[in-house]
DNA sequence: GGTAACTGGGTTTTT
DNA sequence: CCCAGTTACC
């Protein structure tokens, strides 16, 4: 047990007062780099010295990093079980809560956590039978289909408002749209699959039952939420089901750094707390100690203010420098100039690790990457495509996926495509002969039985085992495939009669071996990466758990995957600003600013939309602790264009307006040198060259 | 005739 | 890397 003394040590008056609440509702309202994380480890501690169990504290974040981040400041180092707080992210937390009580949830023990990317797969398998494919190029694609579903379910819309506020260009289809979705849903039961959003929907559902719910409420004195501004309908149902009265529960947000609600998060849910819960106490953190004054000033001249929750960042580490605005001819200019402050900065000292580049798309970054690699400035990149998105990771996935759920079709259906000679006709052929067909459209009279009983497996489920039946389901193939796709599955099925996850994983790696050798030219690097995914697999209790853990915390790269980063290695951080959230670094440069990428010009189509790219902007401002660099490209490629003009200015963002640029200091930089004067019409010059080698043509 | 493979153009942000 | 359109194969 802490002394409540040391525990609150170093806490300025207001965190001080955020850690020792009482017990009714809080809401922490505390503002970039004010100590919102240190404040609520604190609370968690002083909770303790109150005499809470460190089980009975329940600790809810949105990214994995935040949570391992908070749990292991919270722990002493070598806690026991008993001293340990729960917590995670909303998914991982749903997700050891059902896959601890799968039969009570009616899920078979090996159901399968899906990711976007098979969302994607399967809507597009499914697509088909509901007239979204043809010759009408307007119907929505796969994609879009996905996005409209869990913007529904996230938002706790119907298709029809979600299509109406968001994806008016589908509002021929919404009826196809509307019976797609149902189809979705049904095939998910069947199959034994749970998509991320399912998570939350079955923990809530969990928590709204008359037998369970009081015994889920009743595991947590107190429950703390992280970054409450980005939570979505769903997770604020779950947060007030958990603590109905609000009692020992406490939130933590900024409004201001909102930034998910293109994924269904709303800070109305931050901003109706009070309505929630009319005792509800609200303590702002704005003492700043993070940034210096400048950069600050800076960050209060476009932080957007919402009624009752304004907030002004105090600076606590002095004045320090201006944010310079770097005024760039084009990206090239843009990306030397990066280039030339990275390696100012170096040489007086601060490490590449203390400086990030953040943007707003991950592809901003292109250019520069080319730049830093040319001089040999070493550097990670942070958001973007995953390593877990790559195909080759993909395909080892689904292999994984086939072993540990025999039933999941979308993994069988990408497995089969890894082989020459089968496509999606083939593949679909396979799994009907495993037995895993869906009762289609087509076919009423089956799919009436599949309705009826909620909770009863679907065909891969109950009836037959369809790794059992694979030798007949071989025929189905192409004969010039079958002895790739016999050996394969042959060996998965090997794999699937293993008991240890380091067996099954190299065994399926090993079934893989010969089909991603036909596929890949590079197979040799490919399957050395799988063989790290396979090594980290094998720490995992089970190949189900390594999967679930893959897909809500996936790697960054392959080396991710090796343990922690060498301590002596440096590296510049290359980051989309969504993926720098809740970090700083002493030198922060942000590019890019120009309308059209920051704001994103996709967004500009709703005042919400622009709202967001304003908190955008101030998330990554007020990521920079001393310096922060601001770079605009005014030119910009134009992509069809006469040959002599393919450029056109660009405007500074929006957001740098008078007031704000007054707190900045803007550069040109220097346009480069040509390297080479303008040569003659040089086509002529290689055309009587190769008239001398071939004669005129 | 139906399938698979190839080619070329385009890409917001993520649990 | 993904998708659509097109060509080449069984």
């Amino acid at each position: 047990m802490f002394e409540p003394a040391a525990v609150l040590d170093g806490l300025n008056e207001d965190q001080r007062r955020a850690a020792t609440h009482q017990s009714g509702p809080l809401l922490v309202l505390a503002g970039a780099g004010t100590g919102k994380t240190r404040t609520l480890v604190a609370r968690a501690a002083w909770l303790r010295s109150q005499g809470t169990q460190a089980a009975r504290i329940l600790l809810l974040t949105f990214t994995r990093r935040a949570a391992d981040d908070m749990l292991a400041r919270v722990m002493p180092a070598g806690a026991s079980a008993a001293e340990r707080v729960c917590g995670g992210t909303f998914h991982a937390v749903a997700h050891q809560i059902i896959r601890a009580h799968a039969e009570s949830f009616s899920l078979p023990p090996a159901f399968s956590v899906i990711d976007p990317s098979d969302v994607t797969d399967l809507m597009d398998v499914l697509r088909t039978e509901h007239g979204l494919v043809g010759t009408q190029r307007r119907a929505p694609r796969a994609g879009v289909c996905a996005d409209i579903y869990t913007r529904c379910v996230n938002t706790q819309a119907t298709v029809a408002e979600v299509i109406a506020g968001s994806y008016p260009w589908c509002a021929d289809f919404d009826g196809q749209l509307g019976a797609l979705m149902r189809s979705y849903v049904a095939h998910k039961r069947r199959h034994g699959l749970v998509d991320f959003d399912d998570l939350l929907l079955l923990w809530r559902a969990a928590l709204t039952d008359p037998a369970a719910g009081p015994v889920l409420r009743g595991m947590f004195d107190a429950v703390l939420v992280d970054e409450y501004q980005d939570v979505n309908a769903v997770q604020a149902d779950i947060v007030r089901l958990l603590r109905p009265d609000g009692q020992g529960l406490t939130c933590v947000g900024d409004d201001a750094q909102a930034i998910y609600a293109f994924r269904g998060a709303d800070p109305a849910h931050l901003r109706s707390l009070a309505d929630d819960y009319p005792d509800l106490e609200v303590i702002r953190l704005a003492r700043n100690y993070r940034s210096r004054d400048a950069v600050l000033r800076l960050a209060n001249a476009i932080r957007p203010q919402s009624p009752g929750l304004e907030l002004a960042l105090r600076a606590e580490r002095g004045t320090g420098s201006p944010p310079q605005l770097v005024r760039c001819h084009d990206e090239a200019t843009q990306a030397r100039e990066i280039c030339a402050r990275v390696l100012e900065a170096h040489e007086s000292g601060t490490d590449l690790r203390d400086q990030a580049v953040l943007m707003r798309a991950a592809q901003h970054s292109s250019v520069l990457e080319v730049e830093l690699s040319a001089r040999g400035i070493p550097f990670v990149k942070y958001g973007g495509l995953r390593f877990t998105e790559a195909a080759h990771v993909k395909d080892f996935l689904a292999a994984a996926r086939v072993v540990a759920n025999p039933a999941d079709d979308i993994a069988w259906f990408r497995l089969l495509r890894l082989h020459d000679g089968i496509g999606p006709v083939h593949a679909r052929r396979f799994i009907e002969a495993l037995g895993l067909a869906d009762p289609g459209l087509s076919d009423p009279g089956e799919a009436g039985r599949g309705e009826a009983g909620r909770g009863e497996a679907g065909p891969g489920l109950a009836g037959p085992r369809p790794l059992d039946r694979w030798e007949d389901a071989v025929a189905a193939a192409p004969a010039r495939s079958r002895p790739a796709v016999a050996a394969t599955v042959g060996a998965l099925a090997g794999a699937a009669a293993l008991d240890r996850t380091a067996d099954r994983a190299t065994a399926i790696l090993a079934a893989l071996d010969g089909p991603l050798r036909d596929r890949y030219p590079d197979a040799g690097v490919r399957i050395a990466d799988l063989q790290r995914l396979v090594d980290a697999a094998a720490t995992r209790p089970s190949l189900h758990d390594a999967l679930v853990e893959l897909a809500l915390d996936p790697p960054v790269s392959a080396s991710d995957l090796a343990g922690p980063p060498r301590l002596d290695e440096d590296f510049l951080v290359l980051s989309t600003i969504h993926s720098a959230k809740g970090l700083e670094w002493p030198v922060v440069h942000l590019l890019h600013l120009v309308d059209g990428a920051i704001p994103s010009d996709m967004a500009l189509t709703s005042p919400a939309g622009l709202a967001e790219e304003r908190r955008l902007f101030y998330v990554a401002v007020t990521r920079a602790r001393d310096q922060l660099y601001l770079y605009a490209p005014l030119r910009m490629h134009h992509h069809r264009a006469a040959a002599d003009d393919r450029h056109s200015y660009g405007q500074l963002t929006r957001f740098l307006d008078p007031a704000a640029l007054a707190e900045c200091e803007a550069v040109d930089a220097t346009p480069p040198e040509p390297v080479l004067p303008r040569i003659g019409p040089l086509a002529a010059t290689i055309d009587a060259a190769l008239d001398s080698l071939f004669g005129p043509t």
